[in-house]
DNA sequence: GATTTTTAGTATGCATACATACTAAGATCG
DNA sequence: CGATCTTAGTATGTATGCATACTAAAAATC
């Protein structure tokens, strides 16, 4: 039945359907992306814990870096700084993060973590980690492995191409 | 003072960055997907044509199954309805296909596309194809081959984790 | 065949995600 | 030091992406 197909269309036939952008890396990064989403809001919804991807993401980085700006931790995360004003402005309005001045530049923010944001990210840190593998099913751990290496070294690549890349500004500053 | 951090937290360096979240699953594949979608944009762009990635995706499977309806085609590209709802919206308002009244469910919209998007279709679907090769930048052929396998396997067995798994209606009806 | 259940599509609301444009302020340069 | 350039943040607009709820119609059940 799909060798007939394959005879006529060659590329409409593949291992995982019939549509050719089954194939395509396009889609099925999408489709990853999906099930990552999927994963994490479901475990956070049995934690009881009203947090997305990003905003764990803001969190941890507000976090590491005390009194960082919007601009660098946009980068820091790769993404938009239109997008990180909303997050910001959602974490804030949590009362996760503080969103005070800094000394140096009126222009700019300086987010710092509270203790309810620092008691949040103790908490479901655990459950972010291990949700990780459960992104990732259908593979033996050699095949995860596999996988995260080949996701680190194209997303290394091709950092500059996204509209938002990655800027790690404590590079070679700290001793 | 991040070498300090090294021997305490290991898992807190790595070859991209410091934080953590930098080795997750959920944060690589969605840089991916970032990069992917920067990828699909600007080739477009070149183009001077506006079609996001769901668009093509639509289109494409209209064009495979005309008289699709919008449930079906949710299904069969693994969106939500509601986000459907408004990407045929747009792809009805550029002329690209036809949402046409099903004879069997009036409920029911059936879709076909237009001499437009058969005409858009035939155009981009080349510059798509070789658009995937470019979201996996850095890797050898032999690398790109392996990301796909790999991400083809991930992805079919947590179909049913997403919110909006794939559901391949036309497997075993067809000739 | 009437009732119940499911389903197709839409509406609404929230949260990314990013382009573009704008203001205010810091940085640079002549 | 004044003009220019760049940058931090915000505002606006478009397009996903999905939850929830709703209407109308089809399907299933009794």
């Amino acid at each position: 039945m799909y060798a007939y197909q394959r005879l006529i269309f060659p590329q409409w036939q593949t291992e995982t359907g019939v549509n050719e952008i089954y194939s395509m890396a396009g889609h099925l990064v999408r489709r990853l992306n999906q099930i990552s989403m999927a994963v994490f809001s479901e475990r956070m919804g049995e934690l009881g814990v009203e947090l997305t991807p990003v905003q764990y993401a803001a969190l941890s980085s507000i976090r590491e870096t005390p009194g960082i700006d919007q601009a660098t931790l946009a980068g820091a995360i790769a993404y938009d700084k239109a997008t990180i004003g909303g997050v910001v402005d959602r974490l804030a309005g949590k009362g996760l993060i503080l969103r005070g001045m800094s000394a140096r530049d009126r222009r700019a923010r300086a987010l710092t973590i509270t203790p309810e944001g620092e008691a949040l990210f103790q908490r479901v840190t655990p459950h972010i980690r291990t949700l990780q593998n459960d992104i990732l099913s259908g593979l033996d751990d050699a095949e995860k492995t596999q996988l995260l290496n080949l996701l680190r070294k194209t997303t290394d690549a091709g950092n500059t191409r996204s509209r938002a890349p990655l800027r790690r500004h404590n590079e070679g500053e700290s001793a």
